[in-house]
DNA sequence: AAATGAATGTGATCTATGTCACAGTTTCTA
DNA sequence: TAGAAACTGTGACATAGATCACATTCATTT
């Protein structure tokens, strides 16, 4: 059950197993259906999740009721809103997933009673959020900088297995445009270039 | 001059006299004219940049010779190329004094020291680049959601001095729209609601 | 297996913003 | 202090992408 978050943080750091087994203690898992949410808007974010086996998207509603796409996350993947996870906030934010998942749940206390005792931890997640920020940092330029068209052909690329296992509408959104702009993209590549 | 330094860190978390005496010797202290840059695009960023006076920006080059600034640095912030910086690849981004500037320089080396040596620093940095995240997150959420006047009018009130001490089409350039387009955001502005 | 809802495609039109061009003003700098 | 940059404004026009409306196919649920 934990062996693939192992993984993923001796990916980056070493733990020792009795650094990790500690850790163990502090996760909570759980099961989510497709189509439920683990974080609704106007709700605090509770739990940050790693997700095992599934996959997870959040997303913000503008006035207008238009969905807007933050992220995707796959297997081995963290997902979470930050800002309310850290201030208890209500979140802006609404997760949900997009297949039967499997989760491992931190709340606060038990996470910074983890970044406290080993700070291998404090090490992976700012090296997590480090990564993060840099993503998140070049796909905001990207946006200024490149038209719709790119970013989709990019993330074809990047995340072809989102783009696999994500209707297309949810790409869109992603992407910053709307559901029948992506489709007059896809069959403009489809035809011509 | 490491006093601004020292109290910043301090905001965030608790360093020892003895802990901040060392990381001052780790600091390089360097000044940098109005127009002068501290990285160029194609060349490795060596150094972490936090601004003790002055005012920096980041910003790329796309391929049709448009600037896209994703950061204006005032005092008591940090500025640099995350990824440039980590990987010693080549930026992709330009970091240019719009004033007068005094900054304090850590190489990576000293960095990888510094968070090493001193638990509490690595703490303080990943709380940074998790603010940093949080802004950056909501900043692309909305270029998704609002107008560019919405994102304009935002700016004037979380950011009203850089509106002061920066010319209008990098405010532009950093809100995503041409300076054009913000002349004529300003103009509506002024004369109507 | 029927029925409801989700997902996708496509045409007609609209709009926010970009592009190009020129002019006036301010700020460097030699 | 003169000349050159940098900065800002504004008109005319172009365009990527949004909106609205409808039709079709696909997937879920009972």
């Amino acid at each position: 059950m934990f062996k693939f978050l192992q993984q993923k943080v001796n990916d980056t750091i070493s733990v020792s197993e009795e650094e990790f087994d500690y850790a163990k203690t502090l996760f909570l898992p759980k099961k989510l259906r497709k189509r439920r949410f683990i974080l609704e808007e106007g709700e605090p974010c509770i739990y940050t999740t790693f997700v095992e086996k599934g996959l997870l998207r959040s997303y913000t509603i503008d006035e207008k009721g238009n969905e807007h796409i933050l992220q995707f996350a796959l297997e081995g993947w963290w997902s979470g809103d930050l800002y309310s996870f850290l201030t208890g906030e209500p979140s802006e934010y609404n997760i949900e997933a997009l297949e039967d998942s499997e989760l491992l749940l931190i709340t606060k206390e038990s996470w910074d009673q983890l970044l406290r005792e080993v700070p291998a931890f404090e090490r992976y997640f700012r090296i997590l959020i480090q990564n993060n920020l840099i993503a998140t940092q070049r796909r905001l330029m990207g946006t200024f900088s490149t038209t719709a068209e790119e970013r989709y052909q990019k993330m074809l690329k990047e995340f072809p297995d989102v783009i696999q296992r994500v209707p297309l509408h949810m790409i869109a959104s992603y992407l910053g445009v709307t559901r029948e702009t992506l489709s007059r993209i896809r069959s403009q590549i489809a035809s011509g270039s």
